[in-house]
DNA sequence: ACCGTGACGGTAT
DNA sequence: TATACCGCCACGG
């Protein structure tokens, strides 16, 4: 199992509705310090792939693209499609961070 | 081996 | 709250 796998496997997991930094990721997927891999897996996988790539924001919530870049508006657009408020290219992750729930409540609750 | 680059992160201002 | 910097890691030239 590559690293490519493991992140692309968790990133796979995020459920609609929620997002996720880069960090996070690279920190469930057991490759801490690796956020900028998973940057570069999302980077390299085919647009047709379904994997939630979305999903995935800056560790301060932020859109990783120019706000004014097609990837970006193309990213905020998929993002309000799924009732994650987006503005000002970025996410409150109070709100819509993956996880939350576990970290408020235990993860027995989720 | 050296250096620059990047869908990143944390701290200091 | 928004920038500016600097640290990190994997790659490629």
């Amino acid at each position: 199992v590559t690293p490519a796998d493991r992140i692309a496997n968790l990133v796979a997991r995020i459920p609609a509705g929620s997002v996720a930094s880069y960090g996070q990721v690279a920190d469930l997927a057991g490759l801490p310090g690796r956020a900028r891999l998973v940057g570069k897996v999302l980077r390299e996988t085919p647009p047709d792939r379904p994997l939630p790539w979305h999903r995935v924001l800056r560790a301060d919530g932020r859109i990783a693209f120019p706000p004014n870049s097609e990837s970006g508006r193309r990213q905020a657009d998929r993002l309000a499609e799924e009732g994650v408020e987006v503005r000002g290219g970025r996410v409150d992750l109070a709100r819509f961070g993956w996880n939350l729930d576990a970290v408020l409540w235990g993860p027995g609750a989720v």
